[in-house]
DNA sequence: GCGCTTGTTAAAGT
DNA sequence: AACTTTAACAAGCG
């Protein structure tokens, strides 16, 4: 699912395929998926090219060489893929860039979750839409004063953009399985030495994640994420154990999310 | 074929 | 007023 190092991984797919090649034209299968007019949209990327990149959390960002940037968000499902011809088209690319070279960047959107739109500034637009600093990028200091003002459970507090950029579902279940904290403690509530431990984890599993591009299978054994069973065959004996006691992981909803933990080690 | 899932946001609640 | 909670969104997948 598309959190930060899923997005990471599209960024750099991105910038290895698709910049200093002009855009011929823009096909969009559904204009619900864009957040900027398909005229002005499409008038605007004509005969344009993608010279760089940029990344806050979910959210993706691709410059042009005029003054205005193409903004991504992957919604639940979104993915990129880079192709030539018509019959390699994958499925669900209800968005394609046609480059002047033949090549096109197809906009995966299998639930049409996702939105692509043109912004002026990506500082001003993160903060119309009240996204903080990025979970790799945010100093302990600012991250601890946010969650001791914040009463919600620590699991919605780290969820909320405006908390931190680019944590989703998973991966705050990974942070607060390896910091040992219950989804549930109210986040005003921690003790410095867990709020540092989150800080730790959260640093920790995320690189890990972009360092294997997000490959799921490839994490190391001892990570919560197995027990939601996404893997392949050779971690079928991890699906619905922890893997540091073996216990039967618990499953619950926390915010009104799925949420797995470990019931021995995360304790309220 | 029903129910679940993902991230965001608008609306409702406190 | 500010923060928190809930539901809705679309559609593929098990």
């Amino acid at each position: 699912m598309p959190e930060l190092p899923e997005v990471e991984t599209y960024r750099r797919y991105f910038e290895e395929t698709s910049l200093n090649q002009p855009i011929a034209d823009v096909l969009v299968e559904d204009t619900k998926l864009l957040t900027t007019d398909y005229d002005i949209l499409s008038q605007k990327l004509k005969n344009k090219s993608f010279i760089g990149t940029k990344r806050v959390g979910k959210n993706l960002f691709a410059q042009l060489d005029a003054p205005f940037w193409l903004h991504f968000h992957f919604g639940m499902t979104g993915d990129l893929a880079y192709f030539r011809d018509n019959e390699d088209k994958p499925r669900f690319a209800r968005i394609i860039f046609r480059f002047a070279n033949g090549f096109k960047l197809g906009f995966l959107c299998p639930r049409k979750f996702e939105r692509i739109g043109i912004i002026e500034n990506v500082d001003e637009y993160l903060k119309s839409k009240k996204i903080n600093k990025d979970a790799l990028e945010i100093s302990f200091d600012e991250l601890n004063d946010i969650l001791s003002h914040r009463k919600a459970p620590i699991k919605s507090v780290l969820l909320d953009q405006s908390t931190v950029a680019g944590i989703g579902n998973w991966i705050v279940d990974e942070v607060l399985f390896q910091a040992r904290v219950h989804p549930e403690k109210l986040s005003f509530q921690l003790s410095d030495n867990k709020k540092m431990a989150i800080f730790e984890s959260m640093r920790f599993v995320i690189q890990t994640a972009i360092d294997k591009q997000a490959n799921y299978d490839e994490f190391p054994t001892d990570f919560l994420i197995h027990a939601r069973g996404w893997g392949s065959t050779q971690m079928a004996q991890l699906i619905g154990k922890c893997p540091n006691c073996n216990e039967k992981v618990q499953i619950i909803k926390v915010g009104g999310r799925t949420t797995f933990l470990c019931p021995s080690q995360q304790k309220l």
